[in-house]
DNA sequence: TTGGATGCAAATACTTTGCACACGG
DNA sequence: CCGTGTGCAAAGTATTTGCATCCAA
Protein backbone atom coordinates (compact mmCIF):
# COMPACT_ATOMS: atom_id res chain seq x y z
CA UNK A 1 0.00 0.00 0.00
CA UNK A 2 0.97 3.31 -1.10
CA UNK A 3 1.87 6.52 1.20
CA UNK A 4 -0.39 9.45 0.89
CA UNK A 5 0.83 12.30 -0.62
CA UNK A 6 0.40 15.92 -0.96
CA UNK A 7 -1.65 16.53 -3.58
CA UNK A 8 -0.11 18.47 -7.27
CA UNK A 9 -0.70 22.16 -8.33
CA UNK A 10 -3.87 21.15 -10.40
CA UNK A 11 -5.11 18.84 -7.66
CA UNK A 12 -4.85 21.94 -5.60
CA UNK A 13 -6.59 23.98 -7.60
CA UNK A 14 -9.48 22.21 -8.65
CA UNK A 15 -10.52 21.69 -5.22
CA UNK A 16 -10.20 25.67 -4.80
CA UNK A 17 -12.49 25.37 -7.58
CA UNK A 18 -14.82 22.80 -6.12
CA UNK A 19 -14.54 25.26 -3.01
CA UNK A 20 -15.87 28.29 -4.83
CA UNK A 21 -19.22 26.20 -6.21
CA UNK A 22 -19.87 25.09 -2.71
CA UNK A 23 -19.64 28.67 -1.03
CA UNK A 24 -21.96 30.19 -4.14
CA UNK A 25 -23.91 27.18 -3.96
CA UNK A 26 -24.63 27.71 -0.50
CA UNK A 27 -24.63 31.31 0.24
CA UNK A 28 -21.02 32.28 1.56
CA UNK A 29 -19.34 34.91 -0.32
CA UNK A 30 -16.03 34.04 -1.76
CA UNK A 31 -13.71 36.58 -0.52
CA UNK A 32 -9.76 36.35 -0.88
CA UNK A 33 -9.60 35.60 3.08
CA UNK A 34 -11.11 32.35 3.03
CA UNK A 35 -9.67 31.17 0.03
CA UNK A 36 -6.22 32.13 0.38
CA UNK A 37 -6.78 30.21 3.79
CA UNK A 38 -8.65 27.06 2.13
CA UNK A 39 -5.78 27.25 -0.50
CA UNK A 40 -3.26 26.93 2.39
CA UNK A 41 -5.62 24.16 4.00
CA UNK A 42 -5.16 21.90 1.04
CA UNK A 43 -1.73 22.35 0.40
CA UNK A 44 -0.22 21.11 2.90
CA UNK A 45 -0.18 17.55 5.10
CA UNK A 46 0.96 19.21 8.42
CA UNK A 47 -2.66 19.16 10.04
CA UNK A 48 -2.53 22.83 10.88
CA UNK A 49 -4.01 24.75 13.91
CA UNK A 50 -5.59 28.39 12.83
CA UNK A 51 -2.10 29.79 14.24
CA UNK A 52 -0.37 28.48 11.84
CA UNK A 53 -2.71 29.25 8.96
CA UNK A 54 -2.80 32.15 10.32
CA UNK A 55 0.67 33.00 9.95
CA UNK A 56 1.27 31.37 6.70
CA UNK A 57 -1.34 33.09 4.87
CA UNK A 58 -0.58 36.72 6.88
CA UNK A 59 2.55 36.56 4.68
CA UNK A 60 1.09 37.00 1.37
CA UNK A 61 -2.15 39.00 3.26
CA UNK A 62 -0.46 41.01 6.09
CA UNK A 63 -4.07 42.50 7.18
CA UNK A 64 -5.16 39.32 7.79
CA UNK A 65 -6.51 38.81 11.41
CA UNK A 66 -6.59 35.48 13.77
CA UNK A 67 -10.48 36.36 14.57
CA UNK A 68 -11.32 35.57 10.52
CA UNK A 69 -9.43 32.30 10.50
CA UNK A 70 -11.14 30.74 13.20
CA UNK A 71 -14.64 32.39 11.34
CA UNK A 72 -13.50 30.51 8.22
CA UNK A 73 -12.64 27.73 9.35
CA UNK A 74 -16.08 28.06 11.01
CA UNK A 75 -17.44 28.34 7.05
CA UNK A 76 -15.37 25.07 5.76
CA UNK A 77 -17.09 23.04 8.95
CA UNK A 78 -20.45 24.06 7.63
CA UNK A 79 -19.29 23.47 4.36
CA UNK A 80 -17.80 20.16 4.90
CA UNK A 81 -14.27 20.97 3.73
CA UNK A 82 -12.73 20.03 6.66
CA UNK A 83 -11.71 18.04 9.33
CA UNK A 84 -10.96 18.14 12.66
CA UNK A 85 -8.13 15.70 13.41
CA UNK A 86 -8.91 15.55 17.18
CA UNK A 87 -12.86 16.59 17.56
CA UNK A 88 -12.42 16.61 21.15
CA UNK A 89 -9.58 19.35 21.24
CA UNK A 90 -11.60 21.87 23.32
CA UNK A 91 -10.89 19.93 26.53
CA UNK A 92 -9.21 17.51 28.19
CA UNK A 93 -10.40 13.99 28.64
CA UNK A 94 -9.80 11.15 30.68
CA UNK A 95 -9.54 7.59 30.93
CA UNK A 96 -8.23 5.58 34.07
CA UNK A 97 -8.05 2.27 31.39
CA UNK A 98 -4.81 2.32 29.89
CA UNK A 99 -5.60 -0.88 28.25
CA UNK A 100 -5.64 -0.23 24.03
CA UNK A 101 -9.78 -0.61 23.49
CA UNK A 102 -11.72 2.26 21.16
CA UNK A 103 -14.07 4.77 21.27
CA UNK A 104 -17.55 6.06 19.78
CA UNK A 105 -17.45 9.39 20.07
CA UNK A 106 -20.88 11.62 19.10
CA UNK A 107 -19.59 14.97 17.77
CA UNK A 108 -22.68 16.82 19.34
CA UNK A 109 -22.97 16.16 23.27
CA UNK A 110 -19.13 15.19 22.94
CA UNK A 111 -19.87 12.21 25.09
CA UNK A 112 -17.32 9.31 24.50
CA UNK A 113 -18.38 5.46 24.61
CA UNK A 114 -15.79 2.58 25.08
CA UNK A 115 -15.63 -0.04 22.55
CA UNK A 116 -14.22 -3.43 23.41
CA UNK A 117 -12.94 -5.50 20.17
CA UNK A 118 -10.44 -8.03 19.59
CA UNK A 119 -10.10 -6.94 15.92
CA UNK A 120 -9.43 -3.44 16.53
CA UNK A 121 -6.89 -4.70 19.28
CA UNK A 122 -4.90 -6.19 16.69
CA UNK A 123 -4.55 -3.67 13.59
CA UNK A 124 -1.26 -2.51 13.03
CA UNK A 125 0.23 0.46 10.96
CA UNK A 126 0.53 -0.42 7.56
CA UNK A 127 4.31 -1.69 7.10
CA UNK A 128 5.38 0.69 3.77
CA UNK A 129 4.52 3.56 5.74
CA UNK A 130 6.03 3.10 9.30
CA UNK A 131 8.85 5.18 8.07
CA UNK A 132 11.02 4.31 11.54
CA UNK A 133 7.84 5.09 13.62
CA UNK A 134 8.05 3.38 17.54
CA UNK A 135 3.98 2.95 17.63
CA UNK A 136 3.56 2.71 21.94
CA UNK A 137 -0.74 1.83 21.19
CA UNK A 138 -3.68 2.75 18.71
CA UNK A 139 -7.25 3.49 19.17
CA UNK A 140 -9.67 3.64 16.74
CA UNK A 141 -12.62 6.86 16.94
CA UNK A 142 -15.69 6.10 15.55
CA UNK A 143 -17.60 10.09 14.91
CA UNK A 144 -21.26 10.38 14.37
CA UNK A 145 -23.98 10.81 16.72
CA UNK A 146 -25.52 9.35 19.61
CA UNK A 147 -29.12 8.60 19.86
CA UNK A 148 -29.94 10.78 21.95
CA UNK A 149 -28.70 13.68 19.94
CA UNK A 150 -30.39 12.01 17.09
CA UNK A 151 -33.65 12.59 18.85
CA UNK A 152 -33.53 16.26 18.82
CA UNK A 153 -32.58 16.80 15.22
CA UNK B 1 -18.46 -9.55 21.44
CA UNK B 2 -19.26 -8.02 24.69
CA UNK B 3 -19.75 -4.41 25.51
CA UNK B 4 -16.66 -2.63 27.40
CA UNK B 5 -18.53 -2.21 30.90
CA UNK B 6 -17.56 -0.13 33.92
CA UNK B 7 -14.99 -1.76 37.19
CA UNK B 8 -16.99 -3.31 40.07
CA UNK B 9 -15.85 -2.06 43.57
CA UNK B 10 -13.68 -4.74 43.70
CA UNK B 11 -11.69 -4.06 41.10
CA UNK B 12 -11.71 -0.62 41.68
CA UNK B 13 -9.93 -1.26 45.11
CA UNK B 14 -7.70 -3.01 43.31
CA UNK B 15 -6.63 -0.61 40.72
CA UNK B 16 -6.19 2.09 43.93
CA UNK B 17 -4.26 -0.50 45.45
CA UNK B 18 -1.68 -0.88 42.68
CA UNK B 19 -2.17 3.19 42.59
CA UNK B 20 -0.89 3.20 46.32
CA UNK B 21 1.70 0.64 45.19
CA UNK B 22 2.97 2.49 42.13
CA UNK B 23 3.31 5.58 44.06
CA UNK B 24 5.51 4.78 46.94
CA UNK B 25 7.45 2.75 44.59
CA UNK B 26 8.28 6.02 42.15
CA UNK B 27 8.62 8.35 45.04
CA UNK B 28 5.04 9.84 45.29
CA UNK B 29 3.37 11.09 48.38
CA UNK B 30 0.14 8.94 48.71
CA UNK B 31 -2.46 12.01 49.49
CA UNK B 32 -5.88 12.09 50.08
CA UNK B 33 -6.69 14.62 46.97
CA UNK B 34 -4.24 11.84 44.98
CA UNK B 35 -6.85 8.72 45.75
CA UNK B 36 -10.15 10.25 45.76
CA UNK B 37 -9.40 11.69 42.35
CA UNK B 38 -8.10 8.38 40.96
CA UNK B 39 -10.51 5.99 42.87
CA UNK B 40 -13.08 8.63 41.01
CA UNK B 41 -11.06 8.21 37.70
CA UNK B 42 -11.30 5.04 37.66
CA UNK B 43 -15.11 4.30 39.02
CA UNK B 44 -16.67 6.25 35.92
CA UNK B 45 -16.58 5.35 32.06
CA UNK B 46 -17.47 8.88 31.10
CA UNK B 47 -14.26 10.23 30.18
CA UNK B 48 -13.80 13.28 32.86
CA UNK B 49 -12.88 16.68 32.26
CA UNK B 50 -10.39 17.75 34.83
CA UNK B 51 -13.15 19.72 35.45
CA UNK B 52 -15.85 17.11 36.23
CA UNK B 53 -13.57 14.92 38.35
CA UNK B 54 -12.82 18.32 40.43
CA UNK B 55 -16.87 18.79 40.76
CA UNK B 56 -17.09 14.76 41.83
CA UNK B 57 -14.41 15.01 44.45
CA UNK B 58 -15.40 18.44 46.04
CA UNK B 59 -18.58 17.01 46.68
CA UNK B 60 -16.59 14.87 49.49
CA UNK B 61 -13.47 17.47 49.66
CA UNK B 62 -14.62 20.77 49.91
CA UNK B 63 -11.05 22.39 50.29
CA UNK B 64 -9.77 20.31 46.17
CA UNK B 65 -8.54 22.90 44.34
CA UNK B 66 -8.80 22.82 40.84
CA UNK B 67 -5.08 23.13 40.34
CA UNK B 68 -4.60 20.25 42.73
CA UNK B 69 -6.23 18.12 39.94
CA UNK B 70 -4.46 18.69 37.00
CA UNK B 71 -1.11 18.57 39.19
CA UNK B 72 -2.36 15.08 40.20
CA UNK B 73 -3.26 14.26 36.65
CA UNK B 74 0.41 15.06 35.78
CA UNK B 75 1.25 12.45 38.41
CA UNK B 76 -0.77 10.06 36.87
CA UNK B 77 0.52 10.46 33.79
CA UNK B 78 3.71 10.17 34.93
CA UNK B 79 3.30 6.92 36.47
CA UNK B 80 1.26 5.60 33.19
CA UNK B 81 -2.32 5.06 35.28
CA UNK B 82 -3.93 7.75 32.79
CA UNK B 83 -4.87 7.77 29.15
CA UNK B 84 -5.50 10.88 27.19
CA UNK B 85 -8.49 10.25 25.35
CA UNK B 86 -7.43 12.83 22.55
CA UNK B 87 -3.39 13.38 22.73
CA UNK B 88 -3.88 16.32 20.49
CA UNK B 89 -6.72 18.26 22.41
CA UNK B 90 -4.24 21.40 23.68
CA UNK B 91 -5.28 23.49 19.50
CA UNK B 92 -7.56 22.65 17.14
CA UNK B 93 -5.74 20.57 14.67
CA UNK B 94 -7.30 20.88 10.86
CA UNK B 95 -7.30 18.24 7.65
CA UNK B 96 -8.11 19.41 4.49
CA UNK B 97 -8.81 15.77 3.19
CA UNK B 98 -12.37 14.79 4.55
CA UNK B 99 -11.74 11.50 2.70
CA UNK B 100 -11.32 8.76 5.11
CA UNK B 101 -7.87 7.80 6.26
CA UNK B 102 -6.01 7.08 9.27
CA UNK B 103 -3.00 8.75 11.57
CA UNK B 104 0.31 8.33 12.96
CA UNK B 105 0.83 10.71 15.81
CA UNK B 106 4.23 11.59 17.75
CA UNK B 107 3.11 12.41 21.47
CA UNK B 108 6.39 14.10 22.14
CA UNK B 109 6.28 16.88 19.00
CA UNK B 110 2.99 16.14 18.02
CA UNK B 111 3.52 16.02 14.55
CA UNK B 112 0.78 14.41 12.33
CA UNK B 113 1.65 11.92 9.67
CA UNK B 114 -1.13 11.11 6.84
CA UNK B 115 -1.73 7.14 6.42
CA UNK B 116 -3.73 5.29 3.55
CA UNK B 117 -4.78 1.85 4.19
CA UNK B 118 -7.87 0.24 2.61
CA UNK B 119 -7.96 -2.30 5.35
CA UNK B 120 -8.15 0.44 8.05
CA UNK B 121 -10.83 2.38 6.01
CA UNK B 122 -13.19 -0.88 5.97
CA UNK B 123 -13.04 -0.91 9.78
CA UNK B 124 -16.76 -1.21 11.53
CA UNK B 125 -17.99 -0.75 15.23
CA UNK B 126 -18.69 -4.06 16.69
CA UNK B 127 -22.66 -4.23 15.74
CA UNK B 128 -23.52 -5.83 19.41
CA UNK B 129 -21.88 -2.56 21.08
CA UNK B 130 -23.56 -0.23 17.89
CA UNK B 131 -26.11 0.94 20.03
CA UNK B 132 -28.63 3.02 18.00
CA UNK B 133 -25.24 5.63 17.31
CA UNK B 134 -24.96 6.74 13.71
CA UNK B 135 -21.10 6.80 12.43
CA UNK B 136 -20.45 9.11 10.08
CA UNK B 137 -16.96 8.25 9.85
CA UNK B 138 -13.93 6.54 11.67
CA UNK B 139 -9.93 7.07 12.19
CA UNK B 140 -7.61 4.63 13.94
CA UNK B 141 -4.99 6.73 15.12
CA UNK B 142 -1.31 5.25 16.27
CA UNK B 143 0.33 6.80 18.96
CA UNK B 144 3.88 6.61 19.30
CA UNK B 145 7.30 8.34 18.89
CA UNK B 146 8.43 9.94 15.38
CA UNK B 147 11.99 8.97 14.58
CA UNK B 148 13.36 12.82 14.99
CA UNK B 149 11.72 12.81 18.49
CA UNK B 150 13.50 9.35 19.50
CA UNK B 151 16.68 9.99 18.12
CA UNK B 152 16.63 13.08 21.24
CA UNK B 153 15.91 10.65 23.45
C1' DT C 1 -26.91 49.14 -2.41
C1' DT C 2 -26.79 45.97 1.31
C1' DG C 3 -26.23 41.96 4.04
C1' DG C 4 -22.65 39.27 5.10
C1' DA C 5 -17.45 39.39 6.15
C1' DT C 6 -13.43 41.42 8.15
C1' DG C 7 -10.33 43.41 11.73
C1' DC C 8 -9.72 44.98 16.10
C1' DA C 9 -10.23 44.63 20.92
C1' DA C 10 -12.30 42.78 24.77
C1' DA C 11 -14.13 38.77 26.87
C1' DT C 12 -14.19 33.93 27.94
C1' DA C 13 -12.42 29.26 28.70
C1' DC C 14 -8.90 26.20 29.77
C1' DT C 15 -4.49 25.18 31.71
C1' DT C 16 -0.13 26.37 33.95
C1' DT C 17 2.75 28.59 37.30
C1' DG C 18 4.63 30.87 41.71
C1' DC C 19 4.55 30.89 46.27
C1' DA C 20 3.35 30.35 51.29
C1' DC C 21 1.60 26.96 54.20
C1' DA C 22 0.38 22.09 55.33
C1' DC C 23 1.29 17.37 55.85
C1' DG C 24 3.02 12.51 54.54
C1' DG C 25 6.90 9.58 55.29
C1' DC D 1 11.64 17.33 60.69
C1' DC D 2 12.18 17.72 55.59
C1' DG D 3 10.74 17.94 51.26
C1' DT D 4 6.86 17.09 48.48
C1' DG D 5 1.97 18.45 47.86
C1' DT D 6 -1.82 21.63 48.31
C1' DG D 7 -4.61 25.83 47.75
C1' DC D 8 -4.92 30.27 46.24
C1' DA D 9 -4.20 33.79 43.01
C1' DA D 10 -2.15 35.42 39.03
C1' DA D 11 -0.44 34.56 34.52
C1' DG D 12 -0.45 32.34 30.07
C1' DT D 13 -2.52 30.42 25.95
C1' DA D 14 -6.43 29.22 22.94
C1' DT D 15 -10.79 30.49 21.27
C1' DT D 16 -15.06 33.31 20.95
C1' DT D 17 -17.69 37.45 20.69
C1' DG D 18 -19.28 42.44 19.82
C1' DC D 19 -19.14 45.97 16.94
C1' DA D 20 -17.80 49.46 13.48
C1' DT D 21 -16.26 49.38 8.94
C1' DC D 22 -15.64 47.23 4.46
C1' DC D 23 -16.64 44.78 0.35
C1' DA D 24 -18.67 40.86 -2.68
C1' DA D 25 -22.66 40.15 -5.09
Amino acid sequence: EEAAKMLNPEQIQERVDAFVTACRANGYSVTPQRLALYRELVSTDQHPSPELLFERVRTQMPTLSLATVYKAVDTFRALGVVADVSPLHDRMRLDGNVEPHHHLVCLDCKQVIDLASDVLDDLEVPPAQAGGFEVFTHSVQFTGRCPSCASTH
